[in-house]
DNA sequence: GCCAACGTTGGC
DNA sequence: GCCAACGTTGGC
């Protein structure tokens, strides 16, 4: 099994709204090299909540993937805020997965508290001026965050 | 293929 | 609201 990391606006899903949820869908990835990551996810990955562009960004909790990737609906979408013009039925270029939530943190992982830990320096995450909305997470990453949380 | 201009992301 | 960093676009 994998692990991932996957930046949400919470204004547009935050990990209280997909608990809400239950599963849902995660679309919108405009990215290509955040698109080639979420085609790379199986069936029960896990990945962390980040919650980004909100007065504390940071981890919010867990959560799973359910569905591997397929086209995203909403490139298609006339009425969406992702619509791609240049997508078709027939050649549409962007993915989608399908997500269900595991854990709300009891306290979110602020990124101050992210950017301490020798154990995530590594991670895209923690660089100034990272813009990757979604990226792989290792094992010994996902251990040293799962710790934080507790 | 280069690179300036532009739009977007995202922390602060 | 500001602005640095980044990805994309488009002229040449």
């Amino acid at each position: 099994m994998a692990y991932w990391l996957m930046k949400s606006e919470p204004d547009e899903l935050s990990i209280e709204g997909l608990s809400r949820l239950g599963r849902t869908r995660w679309d919108g990835v405009r990215n290509y090299q955040a698109r080639n990551f979420l085609r790379a996810m199986s069936l029960g990955d896990e990945f962390c909540f980040y919650h980004s562009s909100c007065p504390q960004p940071g981890i919010a909790g867990l959560g799973r993937i359910v569905v591997a990737a397929y086209p995203d609906p909403t490139a298609l979408d006339p009425h969406s805020p992702y619509f791609d013009a240049k997508a078709s039925a027939e050649k549409n270029p962007w993915s989608a997965v399908e997500v269900e939530h595991v854990r709300t943190f009891a306290q979110v992982l602020g990124l101050g508290l992210l950017k301490q830990q020798a154990a995530l320096e590594e991670m895209p995450l923690v660089h100034k001026g990272s813009r990757l909305s979604v990226m792989p997470v290792t094992a010994a990453q996902w251990q040293a965050i799962c710790a934080l949380a507790r």
